[in-house]
DNA sequence: GTAGGGTTAG
C-alpha cells in the first residue's frame, strides 16, 4: 500500500476541468439549498463524470465545503472514479475523507475496500475493515463478500475458504446468492469442481437460490477444463429443473467450451437456440467463434463471422481483429494479415503488443528474420512497451533461424533489464533453441546456472535437455540428467520416459529400453502413443524382432495407432523377409490418419522449426488438417534448406491427396518421386490402389 | 440517495 500512496504523496494541484458545463452541471447541487429540481437530473450527477481529472477537482471543491456534503455525495464520487477504474485514485481519496474526517459509512467503505482488492492488496481492504470498525462502520455481507473475491483474485483460495466458514461459523454474516456465487468462482478457478458443484447443493438446501450467475460460473469452469458434457447436463438442469433462463453469458461460455472441444456443429446448434431463444450473441461470442476458427487453421471462416458481426450491427474490437491477425500469421498468410491489420487501422483501432507479437510471430515462422527484428523495433518506436510474449517469440524466430549469437544477446538484455523478466517459456525456448543449434554444453551449463538462481527447475526444462543431449550425441549427459531427477524433488513423466526410451533406443541399448518401459507402467505412469512408437522403432531398429508383434497388439487393444515413421520401418522390415508378413494384418491402413498427427511425426524436422511455433506458445499441438497450401510451403522450405524429401515425405503427400479424393495428383507426386530417384514403397502404392479401388466400387 | 459475483485475444 505504501507504493500506492507514494505516488500520490505530491500536492494536489486541479487541472484545470476538461468540460466547463460538466462542472456547472455538478456543482449545482452545492451551490442550491432547494432540491426542488432534483427529479430532473439524472440518477446521479456523478454519472456524468467522465475523466478524473474533473472528479479530483471536485473532490477539491467538496473538502473545502462548510458544512461538508453528506456522505451520499462522496460515495458516489468514489464510485464514479473507481467505475472508471483509478483505483489508486479512490483510495487515495479515501484516505483524504480519512485525514479530514469526512463522512464515511459502510458504503464508502466497500468501495474503498473494492479498491484495494481490484489492486491485490486484500490485506489492506482488511486494514479498512478495522479503521471502519474504530468509527463503528459494522462490515456485512456486502463487506465481506468483495473481501472474499479480493483473496479469490490474488489467488488466495485456501484463506477465501477459511474466510468463508469463518463467517458462517462466527455468524459474522449470513451468506447470500453473491457471497456463495463468489466462493464457488474461487473453487472453480482452482478447478475443484466437484466442491463448487457440492456448494451449489448446498446453498441450495439452506434455502438461498443459485441464479444465471451462479450456474454460469460452474458451466464456464467444467467448460474451461473440456467437461462439455457436464457443462451441458448442468444448463439442463437449471433451464428444465429450475425455470432459471440463460443469458448470453452463459451460451457463450457453452459455445466456447464446444469450440475448445472441437465440437463445431454443437457449437453452430448452441448459437441458434441462443438466437431462437432471442438472446443475441454480444462481441464476446463472435469473438469467442473467431479466435477457436483462427486456432483451427480456418482463419478465412473467422473472416466470414467477422463479416457476419459487422452486418448484424455488432461492432468487431481490438480483440476481434487481434484473433483474425494471429490466425492468418498462424497459416503463414501474412498478404491477409498485414491486410486485416491495416482494415483495422482504417477503422480506428490502434494495435497493441498483442497485435504486434502475432505479426512478429508470423514472420518468425516465415523465417521472415529481417522483417521479424525491423517489427520487434518498430514496436518500441511507436511507444508500445513489449512484454514477455513479444520476447520470447522474437527468441524463438532467432533460434530457428539459427542466430544464436543475436538470441543470446536478446536473452542476456531481458535478464540484465529485469523490466521484463523471463519466465517458464524463456528458459524453454531458450534451452530448446540451444538444443536444437547443436550447442548442448551451452544448454546445460545456462541450466546449471538457472538452478542456482533458484529458478523453477520443471520437469519439462529436464525433458527439452534430455532429449537434445541425446540427439546431439551425448547420451551420457541425458543418463546424468535422468539420474538427478529424484534428487530434485522432481518426478519423470511420459515425455521423460519417452525421451529416454528413444536415447536408449538410438544407442542400441534395447534391454535398457524396455527396462524403463516396464517400470513406468509401474511407477503410475502410462505409456502412451508416442512410448509405443519410439519403442517400436528401437525394437525394429536394433534387429529386436521378438516382441514386436505382442507390441502391435497391445497398441491395438489400446487404440494407439502407429504413426508414419514407424509404419514405414515396419514395412520395410517385412519386405526385406525379416519379419512375418502376418504382421501387416495387425497395421489398420484404414485408421492410418496419415494426414494430421502423422505427418507433424514424420516431418519432424522442418514442423519443429516451422509449424510449430505459435501453437508451442499456447501449449496446443498442431492441427494441419486441410492445409494443402500450408504443406506446399513446407515442403518448399525443406528443399530451400536443403534437405530433400524421402520416400516417407512423398509418400505422406500422396497418401493425403488421395484420401482428398485427389488421386490424379497423388499419381503426379509419385512421378515427381521417381523422377527425383526415390523409389515408392508398399505402402505408396498401398494408398494409390486403395483409392482407386474405393473409386472403382462407388 | 451510496457498496459486492459470471463470458473474449498473443
Amino acid at each position: 500500500m505504501k507504493m500506492l500512496t507514494n505516488s500520490f504523496k505530491g500536492t494536489f494541484i486541479p487541472p484545470p476541468f476538461k468540460n466547463p458545463f460538466l462542472f456547472s452541471a455538478i456543482l449545482a447541487p452545492f451551490h442550491s439549498d432547494s432540491d426542488s429540481a432534483s427529479h430532473h437530473r439524472p440518477q446521479s450527477v456523478f454519472d456524468k463524470i467522465t475523466n478524473l481529472d474533473d472528479a479530483l477537482q471536485l473532490f477539491d471543491q467538496m473538502t473545502q465545503r462548510q458544512p461538508l456534503p453528506s456522505v451520499v455525495k462522496f460515495t458516489q464520487l468514489l464510485q464514479a472514479v473507481t467505475k472508471m477504474q483509478h483505483y489508486s485514485s479512490s483510495i487515495h481519496l479515501f484516505k483524504q475523507m480519512a485525514a479530514i474526517r469526512a463522512p464515511v459509512d459502510v458504503y464508502t467503505t466497500a468501495i474503498a475496500i473494492k479498491c484495494c482488492c481490484q489492486m491485490s492488496c486484500t490485506s489492506e481492504g482488511f486494514a479498512i475493515v478495522a479503521y471502519g470498525f474504530k468509527r463503528g462502520i459494522v462490515p456485512n455481507v456486502i463487506t465481506f463478500s468483495t473481501l472474499l473475491n479480493g483473496l479469490i483474485l490474488e489467488d488466495k483460495i485456501l484463506e477465501a475458504e477459511g474466510l468463508f466458514k469463518k463467517l458462517i461459523k462466527e455468524k459474522l454474516c449470513e451468506p447470500n446468492v453473491v457471497m456463495y456465487s463468489t466462493m464457488i468462482k474461487g473453487l472453480c478457478k482452482v478447478s475443484i469442481n466437484e466442491t463448487a458443484i457440492a456448494l451449489l447443493r448446498l446453498m441450495d438446501e439452506r434455502g438461498c437460490k443459485p441464479n444465471v450467475m451462479t450456474y454460469s460460473t460452474i458451466i464456464d469452469s467444467l467448460c474451461k477444463d473440456e467437461m462439455v458434457d457436464d457443462a451441458l447436463k448442468l444448463f439442463n438442469e437449471m433451464v428444465l429443473h429450475k425455470g432459471i433462463l440463460p443469458n448470453v453469458v452463459t451460451y457463450t461460455s457453452l459455445i466456447r467450451g464446444l469450440c475448445i472441444s472441437g465440437r463445431w456443429d454443437d457449437a453452430s446448434k448452441m448459437l441458434r437456440e441462443m438466437e431462437d431463444e432471442r438472446i443475441s450473441p454480444n462481441v464476446i461470442t463472435y469473438n469467442i467463434l473467431v479466435d477457436a476458427l483462427c486456432k483451427e487453421g480456418m482463419a478465412e471462416d473467422a473472416e466470414v463471422v467477422l463479416n457476419i458481426m459487422v452486418d448484424r450491427g455488432k461492432l468487431p474490437n481490438l480483440v476481434t481483429y487481434n484473433s483474425l491477425i494471429d490466425g492468418f500469421c498462424l497459416l503463414g498468410d501474412m498478404r491477409k494479415a498485414k491486410e486485416v491489420f491495416d482494415l483495422m487501422k482504417i477503422r480506428g483501432h490502434v494495435p497493441d503488443v498483442v497485435t504486434y507479437s502475432s505479426l512478429l510471430n508470423g514472420y518468425c515462422k516465415k523465417s521472415m528474420i529481417d522483417e521479424a527484428l525491423h517489427l520487434f523495433h518498430e514496436i518500441t518506436d511507436k511507444g508500445i512497451k513489449p512484454n514477455v510474449v513479444t520476447y520470447n517469440t522474437m527468441l524463438h524466430g532467432l533460434f530457428h533461424v539459427g542466430w544464436c549469437k543475436d538470441a543470446h544477446e536478446l536473452f542476456n538484455e531481458m535478464r540484465a533489464h529485469n523490466q521484463i523478466p523471463p519466465n517458464a517459456y524463456t528458459y524453454r525456448i531458450v534451452l530448446e533453441g540451444l538444443c536444437n543449434n547443436h550447442q548442448v554444453d551451452e544448454a546445460l551449463s545456462l541450466f546449471r546456472l538457472m538452478g542456482e538462481n533458484k529458478h523453477d527447475l520443471d520437469i519439462v526444462l529436464y525433458n527439452i535437455l534430455i532429449d537434445g543431449a541425446s540427439k546431439c550425441g551425448k547420451p551420457d549427459i541425458s543418463m546424468v540428467l535422468f539420474n538427478e531427477l529424484s534428487t530434485k524433488g522432481l518426478h519423470p513423466d511420459v515425455w521423460t520416459y519417452n525421451v529416454m526410451i528413444g536415447c536408449f533406443c538410438r544407442e542400441g541399448v534395447v534391454r535398457e529400453a524396455k527396462r524403463l518401459f516396464l517400470q513406468m507402467e509401474e511407477k503410475g505412469c502410462q505409456p502412451d502413443c508416442v512410448t509405443y512408437n519410439v519403442f517400436l522403432r528401437g525394437l525394429l531398429k536394433n534387429g529386436q524382432h521378438d516382441t514386436i508383434k505382442m507390441m502391435l497388439e497391445e497398441m491395438d487393444a489400446k487404440s494407439f495407432k502407429i504413426d508414419a515413421s514407424t509404419c514405414s520401418m515396419l514395412l520395410d522390415r517385412i519386405s526385406s523377409t525379416s519379419l512375418d508378413d502376418s504382421l501387416l494384418k495387425l497395421i489398420d491402413y484404414h485408421a492410418f490418419d496419415i494426414r494430421a498427427s502423422t505427418m507433424e511425426v514424420s516431418l519432424g524436422v522442418c514442423i519443429k522449426i516451422s509449424t510449430e511455433t505459435p501453437r508451442y506458445l499456447t501449449g496446443k499441438s498442431p492441427t494441419l488438417n486441410g492445409r494443402w497450401a500450408d504443406a506446399s510451403k513446407m515442403l518448399k522450405e525443406m528443399e530451400d534448406k536443403g534437405i530433400s524429401p524421402n520416400v516417407l515425405t512423398y509418400t505422406i503427400l500422396v497418401d493425403a491427396l488421395c484420401k482428398e479424393g485427389k488421386a490424379e495428383d497423388a499419381e503426379v507426386v509419385l512421378n515427381i518421386m521417381v523422377d527425383r530417384g526415390k523409389l515408392p514403397n508398399l505402402v505408396t502404392y498401398n494408398s494409390l490402389i486403395l483409392t482407386s479401388s474405393v473409386c472403382e466400387v462407388t
